[in-house]
DNA sequence: AAATTTTGCAACCGCTCGTTC
DNA sequence: TGAACGAGCGGTTGCAAAATT
């Protein structure tokens, strides 16, 4: 299909901030290569800032948030067009091992990739391995996870060694049973674990719920969550500006 | 060769947070 | 102080291209 029949008509009703438009006829679908020469001439005399004035004043009739995410995955410069590399491969799992689905914080280790080129890969990579039945990360990312959890325990927190890796509970497994209900498309392990690996104070008092010091700034994140020897839930804890991690009622959370 | 299914990626959606007025 | 706006994020969807039947 041409990118001219890509693009669609529509009225906007979306009250969404991030979309403007407040009613207008709203472009969706495929970019043009008019589209996206208005778009550069728009940043090249006012920054990559206002997206909406965009429809508004430019006559570029997308959304705003249309307009940043094109050109912040496919116009700007120093953007990388070919495939992922064997060694951005590589760095990504490592980075998604400490991180999760924080696709935007992945994506500034690796320069010339945007969070959804990362997040595709991601989600591309784990359907197929999953259907495989291989692990979710390869063996020599995993025992060096192993070996920063055993180090942060040892040096850190001592008393928490109630809480132990379980040998018989694979973190890389999706065919283990007790995984076999969660989304794999979401980053799953346990939340004993996760405190670790993402360098955040999530920590999980033998009473009472799961506690969340120190938080860094970052915009809220999904961190499912298998909590306890237990194997209790996975689901979603929302991070607010407070500090505190909300984890929603489930029947299979384990609150001692 | 045609029909159907699968895959991969671009774009959209809904939400949150920070800033401005 | 709070509403409106702007920006950014992660999850999801739509669809063209590729693969399979």
């Amino acid at each position: 299909m041409a990118p001219e029949d890509g693009a669609v008509k529509f009225k906007n009703t979306a009250q969404g901030s991030g979309d403007g438009g407040g009613g207008n006829d709203l472009t969706k679908g495929l970019w043009t290569p008019k589209e996206d020469a208005l778009l550069a001439k728009y940043v090249m005399e006012n920054g990559e800032r206002k997206w909406n004035d965009l429809s508004r004043k430019f006559g570029l009739m997308r959304c705003g948030n249309s307009c940043r995410l094109r050109w912040f995955n496919h116009l700007r410069s120093n953007l990388k067009k070919e495939d992922f590399t064997p060694e951005e491969e590589n760095k990504i799992l490592k980075l998604h091992a400490k991180y999760g689905n924080r696709w935007s914080r992945l994506a500034r280790h690796l320069p010339g990739r945007t969070d959804n080129e990362i997040k595709n890969f991601w989600n591309t990579r784990l359907k197929r391995i999953v259907r495989a039945g291989l692990p979710i990360y390869p063996p020599e990312i995993l025992s060096e996870i192993r070996h920063r959890h055993l180090n942060h325990q040892q040096v850190e927190q001592p008393q928490q060694n109630h809480i132990e890796l379980s040998s018989s509970l694979s973190l890389s497994s999706p065919q283990n049973p007790e995984f076999s209900s969660f989304p794999f498309s979401s980053y799953i392990r346990r939340i004993s674990e996760v405190d670790v690996l993402n360098d955040d104070l999530v920590y999980f008092p033998p009473t009472g719920p799961p506690q969340a010091l120190n938080l860094r700034s970052d915009r809220a994140s999904t961190i499912p969550a298998i909590i306890s020897n237990d194997i209790m839930a996975a689901t979603c804890s929302r991070r607010s500006t407070t500090g505190e991690i909300y984890v929603p009622n489930h029947p299979n959370i384990y609150t001692p």
